[in-house]
DNA sequence: TTGGAATGTCAACAAGGCTGACGTAAACTG
DNA sequence: CAGTTTACGTCAGCCTTGTTGACATTCCAA
């Protein structure tokens, strides 16, 4: 490290938590935890015609029930074409319904069918239960910093979903 | 929820972290958080003839210098043949260098070249700013309840591939 | 010397992103 | 009312990045 960077004078040790080789572990942690975080419903989905987008669409309808194909493309931060062929096939599955817009019929509702519902369940059961034994292990004031330092990553449109969504969560 | 399902007794409110609420809110605040993660490298990325592969590869390689394909193979979690493709475009294009190993010939290591390392930093800076940012907004604190929560997120391979990596950080 | 390990490579394929272009119906607006 | 915008769908084509399968080479080790 013979570049003109200086060290950080790290007061006490309040500060490590910045410095560089601390960030590039924070990094690797959110490489390596998102692996684990998709692992169970990808397995499940691997044994189906379906993958992590399909997930993803039915994850988001049954969170938002009768959201819209453009609200849908927000959260998810893809092409309308992109969605449109899970959607499609979603649809043509049963899984899925579209339902016209009664105020405003160029939009359609999605809506999760019982067989839609019944995927969710077991996808979300398995995504669930890591994150569950992840909490139940680190305890609630590691869980508290969790979402306090991912909320902090997100960008602040996302942001505003993420927080949409809790918002409407009864 | 007219099916059997007892609510959780939540005594006090000591395991509110519990909730199925509260675990979809973690899964939720991954998935936002992890597009936000990824997003800086990303637009770097998109003007040049690579992608988010690229990225992983090249950051383990600076990560651990002489590493070895089949290290490598492990860590990243793919298939030689497609890390075979990123690598052989950053060998052709100067990023990477490939070392047949000394004592076992076969092996080969792998080291970044300057014009790499180069690349590295510009990415890895992207990525580090956000990460710091975001560490600074949320906290020592939570930084580490979210270190922790996210190694108890990791299989159990992982986890040993990110611990050997944090012990070889000198 | 032979089996197996480490690596590389070819071919083919699939998922899931993307852009661009086009069409239709509905809603809005001057 | 005419014209524009919005919401959605669709076709075609491209790219990255993952997969499997087959096969060659090199070389260590029993």
């Amino acid at each position: 490290m013979a570049d003109g960077r200086m060290m950080a004078p790290s007061s006490g040790d309040s500060l490590l938590f910045l410095t560089d080789e601390q960030l590039r572990q924070g990094i690797e942690a959110m490489f390596f935890a998102y692996r684990g975080f998709t692992a169970d419903p990808d397995r499940i989905l691997a044994d189906m015609a379906y993958g992590r987008a399909h997930h993803r669409a039915i994850h988001f309808i049954n969170r938002a029930p009768g959201t819209t194909v453009n609200n849908l493309l927000n959260i998810l931060g893809v092409t309308k074409q992109s969605l449109n062929r899970v959607l499609r096939t979603l649809i043509a599955d049963g899984l899925v319904q579209s339902k016209v817009g009664r105020n405003d019929k160029r939009e359609r509702h999605l809506f999760l069918t019982d067989e839609g519902r019944k995927l969710e369940q077991e996808l979300s059961d398995a995504q669930r239960a890591r994150m569950r034994l992840a909490f139940r292990t680190a305890g609630p004031e590691a869980v508290a910093g969790f979402r306090t330092v991912l909320e902090a990553m997100m960008d602040p449109e996302m942001r505003q979903s993420f927080d949409r969504l809790r918002e409407s969560a009864s």
